[in-house]
RNA sequence: GGAUGGGUGGCAGAGUGGUCGAAUGCACCAGUCUUGAAAACUGGCGUACGUUUGCGCGUACCGUGGGUUCGAAUCCCACCCCAUCCGCCA
């Protein structure tokens, strides 16, 4: 969320920003609410005050009857206080709610728009394929060499489930292999995350459990959700924390399986692994002071380039439009990757998205940092971006790379883990 | 899941109804002394919100949430977490 004075201080700004981003939005409102508010709150403030003291006399009157009048007196006033400390969290609440539902502030270079709108910033090492055979896609290429079984995960768990057999299996733990590796290497701690998250932190990532348009599984009768990534789990580690300067940017990557009912996507279900209730992903995560947050941004955007050439997959990068970013978000990166058997002739499907979310998560979880030698505290920039979501990359590798024979090609960097060269 | 003991400022740790935002020690910062450092000494040293041009002042915060009271770190209730032991378990 956004800091309450700087919505009211900066009003027009922000109107716009939200008019930008496509989010209705009432500040005058808030304002309005605020203005009552503090009222409520001097006026609590006042009162208490006002008891406080008169409690300080209680014990300095040796008079019974004055000794009785004080404590009438102090009762009055607590009374007061609370009703005006009633109204004043009243009012906050409401303010709250408001000012939730009001998305960050955009980066000056985001294109204004929607998902069309997305500016193409550059393209990968790998060209495009060119077959002198029909290609397939990864469904008719997971059939003949036995990599899935959808109807399995469907009468098991349901449609969007599915199992993984043989050579994607060796895929999927490679890929999260290289990924974890190669972060390690680019100093990411490695964190193996939970996968189920309390409601608070969701919420304070940016998520809305329990909502008709959740995406998030939830567990009944307990605070837990299932997290649909470890963006969730990573960002939470430092709830309510106070950190030092000297330890950011704090550079995360956690592997976790992500859980999506994808309310709301009916009619985009696409056969195979590219839309599904249940992944498995690496995810680099970033603390850091605000003044670094734009280029650890770019960072992890070209971070991800890097894993997608060493991956061998033709991509496009796309800096996503205003009405295309989540709430959190103050600039979006995505990698497209070229999936040869999407749609008629291919289609580009994204495979990470990179994120600077500024303060807009650290003010709703709480995660300051203090520099040394200054006085107070600041809030934490973070950022998220994906290293490898394995289904999404395995699409791209199988269709990609897939031979006239039948055969597919494993990209050099995974061998060592998937244990040979060609699969089938 | 059962039993017991705990959760107080960066850390350690005192504090069982008012004079407690909280002793003391360590750490940290500034100064004195010193060629320099150490030691010693002196002073400072939490966060948030409100208010003020500013010095400052006010309010809240002792795991979390409720309750009792004029007044709660302190008493009561519930929950969470930690430690140790027992049980169970991959």
């Amino acid at each position: 969320m956004l800091d309450r004075k700087f919505i009211i201080q900066n009003a027009d700004l922000v109107r716009d920003n939200c008019v930008r981003r496509g989010t209705a939005c009432d500040i005058d409102r808030i304002i309005e609410l605020d203005a009552e508010r503090l009222t409520k709150l001097q006026l609590a403030e006042d009162l208490n005050r006002q008891a406080n003291e008169t409690s300080q006399q209680i014990p300095k009157s040796k008079d019974d009857d004055a000794r009785k009048a004080l404590i009438d007196k102090g009762r009055d006033l607590r009374h007061q206080k609370e009703a005006s400390q009633n109204s004043h969290d009243e009012l906050e609440a409401e303010i709250g709610d408001l000012i939730s539902a009001i998305p960050n502030l955009t980066h000056p270079d985001v294109p204004t728009g929607g998902e069309d709108d997305a500016v193409e910033i550059s393209f990968g090492k790998t060209a495009k394929p060119t077959f002198d055979f029909n290609p397939l896609n990864h469904v008719e290429l997971g059939e003949q060499h036995d990599l899935f079984d959808f109807e399995a995960g469907a009468r098991v768990s349901g449609a969007g489930f599915y199992y993984l057999k043989n050579a994607a299996v060796r895929l999927d733990l490679a890929l999260q292999q290289f990924a974890i590796s190669f972060l390690a290497g680019h100093g990411f701690t490695p964190i193996s995350t939970p996968d189920l998250a309390l409601t608070p932190i969701l919420k304070g990532i940016g998520f809305t459990p329990r909502g008709p348009e959740t995406q998030i599984y939830s567990v009944e009768n307990t605070d837990l959700n299932l997290v649909g990534t470890a963006e969730i789990t990573l960002g939470g580690m430092l709830a309510g924390q106070t950190i030092t300067d000297a330890e950011l940017p704090m550079r995360l990557c956690g592997l976790s399986h992500c859980f999506r009912t994808e309310a709301g996507a009916a009619g985009r279900a696409t056969k195979g692994l590219y839309r599904v209730h249940q992944f498995t992903k690496v995810e680099m995560f970033a603390f850091t002071k605000p003044d670094q947050s734009d280029a650890e941004h770019i960072r992890m955007r070209d971070l991800e380039c890097e894993i997608f050439d060493a991956l061998e997959v033709p991509y496009r990068v796309i800096d996503t439009a205003t009405g295309d970013l989540g709430g959190p978000a103050y600039r979006k990166f995505d990698l497209e990757a070229w999936m040869p058997g999407r749609g008629d002739d291919g289609q580009w499907g994204e495979v990470t998205s990179t994120s600077n979310c500024t303060d807009y998560q650290a003010r709703r979880l709480n995660v300051r940092f203090k520099t040394t030698g200054k006085k107070g505290t600041q809030f934490a920039h973070t950022l998220n971006g994906t290293a490898v979501a394995t289904g999404r990359a395995m699409i791209a590798i199988l269709e990609n790379h897939q031979q006239a024979d039948g055969r597919i090609a494993v990209p050099k960097v995974l061998q060592p883990w998937v244990g040979c060269d060609m699969i089938g």
